[in-house]
DNA sequence: AGAGATACCTGGGAGC
DNA sequence: TGCTCCCAGGTATCTC
């Protein structure tokens, strides 16, 4: 399932495909999703040119020639393929945008979660509205043990959903905060707001260690995952909880425990996350 | 304002 | 074997 690791070798390889490429025309087959795709149809796409590629938490932001962008999240089960127009169409695959190349950009969602729209920029070189209130990214220097630590005081919650929320660092989903909750030796059901600045810093630090080893492996294929190129990414082999309920813990050896925290399966080590 | 629940969707696995 | 039930996930939206 994509997340943010996901999402920037996405980026990536459209950057490296479709930078210059002009879309000739768009197809869609089954218009429900998270946001309907018909809008698709009427935007006005056709003879535009992709000029760049970026990325805010798990969205990609494909520019537009005419200074729009075409947002995409990729839900859980979502797969973008830049391939020939001769292979036939699978059957979650959704829209097709046809390339001046002769080659067609997919755009695949089983589960229909994911979201492929285009949008007006408040300004230019911005990101649509929607993406205005996230908090910064993991991993960049504004994200530090000093920031988490002040956006956590007076918080109740558990550390974990607070984690996961775009608000207060953009893209970090349930598998990433797992990790990193493991690697920092905290429990996800302390209160956020309990946290030490020192364990602030761990957070933010193993955030920032996790994330960079897993986009440097291609992401994590768990379940649906895969790259633009068809290839799985190498990162779910190093997984330390996630998906590891009732087995030892590599660490300590204690078993590892599954709860629901936040409405969401959460694994963590009772023996080495206090 | 924060926190929790819910809907959305499909495929896969468990249990009968 | 085939049926039903439940679970996985991120986000918007609702309520308290």
């Amino acid at each position: 399932m994509p997340e943010l690791p996901e999402a920037e070798n996405i980026r990536r390889a459209l950057a490296r495909v479709m930078t210059g490429r002009r879309i000739e025309c768009v197809e869609i087959f089954s218009p429900a999703m998270r946001e309907p795709l018909t809008p698709l149809a009427t935007a006005g796409l056709e003879k535009l040119t992709f000029t760049g590629f970026r990325r805010r938490g798990r969205y990609v932001i494909a520019d537009l020639s005419d200074g729009r962008v075409l947002l995409m999240h990729f839900g859980m089960s979502g797969v973008v393929r830049v391939e020939s127009s001769q292979i036939p169409r699978r059957k979650h695959e959704h829209v097709f945008l046809h390339l001046d190349d002769g080659r067609v950009f997919r755009f695949e969602c089983t589960r229909r979660f994911s979201v492929l729209k285009v949008c007006e920029l408040p300004c230019p070189g911005s990101v649509p509205a929607e993406l205005e209130a996230f908090g910064p990214e993991p991993l960049t220097e504004a994200f530090d043990g000093e920031y988490l630590h002040a956006v956590s005081r007076k918080r109740n919650g558990c550390v974990k959903p607070f984690l996961m929320d775009n608000r207060v660092v953009a893209g970090i989903g349930n598998i990433y905060a797992t990790e990193i909750l493991f690697s920092a030796g905290i429990s996800p059901l302390r209160p956020a707001g309990d946290l030490t600045l020192r364990e602030c810093a761990s957070i933010a630090a193993e955030s920032k260690r996790i994330l960079a080893r897993a986009i440097e492996l291609g992401g994590s294929s768990i379940s649906d995952f895969r790259n633009v190129d068809g290839s799985e990414g190498k990162f779910a082999q190093e997984l330390e909880v996630y998906g590891r309920a009732g087995m030892p813990c590599g660490k300590c050896g204690s078993m590892i425990v599954s709860q629901r925290i936040g409405g969401r399966t959460s694994a963590f080590c009772p023996g080495c996350q206090k």
